[in-house]
DNA sequence: TTTTATTTTCAGTAAGTTTTGAAAATTCAA
DNA sequence: TTGAATTTTCAAAACTTACTGAAAATAAAA
């Protein structure tokens, strides 16, 4: 296969995924292009390699900022704004599960927190059912964000090398 | 708070927590009625719940069915259908692991190998770039899948007991 | 059978999301 | 300053996805 054509599958591909998992996909194909360009690139190389417009880029390369998965680079004497992606996969995977973890799971947490607060008699049981629900799924999250706090502080070496040995 | 109040706030966010994961949000509610509720209930009292036509609680409720996630439950003497979720969350969080990685991850990492075998000279800056991308975000892929695997066929108490204390 | 209850399908519509493109704002150089 | 280059904004349009509701299919009862 052809890089032009390789390039193309990665991008179209990572871009499809990304929206399985609510990311939209032209923020994924910009990401992807800035993955795989060994330069920095301005907004308007991502117009002509993406055909999009240029609001559609701006709009998106600032949600690829605010992720950190994206920075700005001036190069000297140059006029116009470039930039590149984080290419450590590893620590990409970190921001992402960072910011995830903030937008959604604490959030998801403090709600449980109150939900299962529900006034009641606890033998009646569809407030028995509810709080056994919410307690439990509590529980796994709260776990869970444990867990993930200590992959975020984590080498990519604990996760490739050191974890699987372990529980075999 | 009160038991209405809680269920409706649940169910809502429960919801909302599922569009940012690339699930319909109908289907996470549909999924977090049933996952408080003490007995199995039919369509109709689902359409009655949520406000939803007949319609989109039988397409829903039919996806959750090919997930695992909810059950088909006949009571002896009863005409309807009843349906029923999994409430054990572990075993929710393992079916929906199973099922992504086998929609998404593994068909990415079949084409990663495909892309890393891309043609040209690899002292080439955009094909070094390209493939150095390509094997690194596969060899990391690799890694979740063997991880996921494990995690799929894992207890309960081996993320939540047992884990932990071995990285800390 | 025929009738009645229930489930399923799907074309059309509605709702939600993303994209465009041109105008406004900003930045830099002369 | 002024003017050209560049970036940002955002209302309207395009696109995508989800939902409705009525008709068709199926299953159970009479």
């Amino acid at each position: 296969m052809k890089l032009t054509e390789a390039k193309q599958q990665f991008i179209s591909s990572w871009g499809a995924f990304g929206t399985n998992w609510g990311i939209n996909r032209t923020m994924a194909q910009i990401h992807a292009l800035l993955l795989i360009s060994p330069d920095p690139l301005t907004q308007d190389d991502m117009m002509e390699e993406l055909n999009i417009s240029r609001g559609n880029v701006n709009m998106n390369i600032r949600d690829l900022l605010t992720w950190g998965l994206a920075e700005r680079v001036i190069l000297p004497g140059e006029r116009k704004e470039y930039f590149s992606a984080e290419k450590d996969i590893w620590k990409v995977v970190k921001l992402i599960v960072k910011e995830r973890k903030k937008r959604e799971l604490e959030p998801m947490l403090q709600l449980l927190d109150k939900l299962e607060e529900v006034e009641g008699d606890k033998r009646d049981k569809s407030i028995k059912s509810f709080v056994d629900t919410v307690s439990s799924i509590k529980k796994l999250g709260k776990q869970a964000d444990k867990t993930l706090d200590t992959m975020v502080k984590a080498e990519e070496s604990w996760f490739v090398g050191g974890l699987m040995k372990l529980f075999k």
